[in-house]
DNA sequence: CACTTGATACTGCATTGTGCAGTATCCGTG
DNA sequence: CACGGATACTGCACAATGCAGTATCAAGTG
């Protein structure tokens, strides 16, 4: 009985796609690309390529750097079948885990200080991740990118990165605006907060 | 031994700052506005609580309808206590599960017209959920808000959401643009990706 | 040449969280 | 009074995380 592929497993099939990798490649790879819109765990990384190749879709080839033994997974054509078909599936809506944005909806069981800190905590997060965006795309502006092919999607998915994290930079700082004249998380002076709302 | 709180704890916590209520209410609540920055399945809403009555946060009155039990939760002191602390802490950064951007991402696996089609799946979702945030605040405005003192930090996380949404709308709008002239997802033509993410 | 450090290459385990099915009861409407 | 929709849960299989633990290998340092 073969278990139903999970959306993890068609993703691990779209990296397999582009060219074969050992599962330690896979997980780096996560981190730098798939991982901004499909964060997984490394620990994930190793189990799920060995469903695809249950499945038939991948084959793992055992090697070894002396003593050490490694597996490297390459994609097979039931494999890209699969890719193929799963692309023209509907896919789930996004799903945003946003703890800062928690503790602003609760921000009235705590103090202003608070609200500032964790607001501004929200900026520096998105800078820096925006910088780190900003270096990818700088490596491929220079080298030749080994995948040329794969630069205009890219640069799709890149576009939107990089806008995400510009909107929270500046929510954070509008936030921070807001609330610059109120008295505490609940008193918000004559703030006007169906002003806020418009637009 | 009582096992670490979660975020998850923390977020119900915060609800039951407001008011006491009761699971299903809880459920549906957290549907209605916590989950836009922190979904959890209603599975989970149902345990949860009794974390919190374990740790000495919340208490929980057995009521009735009729012959049907349910279960009242309410904060206690302690519980408060431990929610302004929470709100102290650092928050773990965002994390955002965008199934159609990985569709986007790995498009050389599939056709122009199936990049096309996620596209547009993006736009009609982001569309769809703005809507129902226009609807929760045109309510807002309307009736008399039971809680009038969250109206402003409320106010707060809807201007995040909604221009969330929007971002989603408009990077749809401008990829379907991008992609009208290329043949496949893998020949752009002489599309400028610099370009597009310039700035 | 021995030694350290960081990268490579995994596994085990406890726990959180999901999704679906299943089981009731209650209430309003026709 | 039958019926559908809201209320109020529980059980179970499975997905996923996070952390600790176990090695080996490659490069640089003294």
């Amino acid at each position: 009985m073969e278990k139903p592929l999970t959306t993890t497993s068609h993703a691990l099939l779209g990296l397999l796609n582009v060219k074969p990798w050992t599962t330690y490649e896979l997980a780096k790879q996560v981190q730098r690309s798939l991982g901004w819109f499909w964060p997984r765990a490394e620990r994930k990384l190793y189990e799920e390529p060995k469903r695809l190749v249950a499945a038939g879709l991948a084959t793992a080839t055992e090697q070894h750097t002396g003593n050490r033994p490694r597996t490297v997974y390459a994609i097979t054509g039931k494999g890209r079948k699969a890719l193929r078909s799963w692309l023209g599936e509907q896919p789930e809506p996004p799903a945003l885990e946003f703890e800062a944005m928690i503790k602003v909806f609760f921000a009235d069981g705590g103090t202003i200080e608070q609200l500032r800190d964790t607001i501004d905590g929200v900026e520096a997060t998105a800078t820096q991740r925006m910088a780190e965006l900003r270096t990818m795309i700088r490596a491929a502006n220079d080298g030749p990118y080994e995948f040329a092919k794969r630069l205009p999607i890219n640069a799709l998915a890149l576009r939107f990165q990089l806008d995400h994290e510009a909107l929270q930079i500046r929510w954070a700082q509008w936030a921070l605006e807001q609330i610059s004249g109120w008295h505490s998380p609940t008193d918000a002076d004559d703030w006007d907060w169906k002003a806020a709302l418009a637009g």
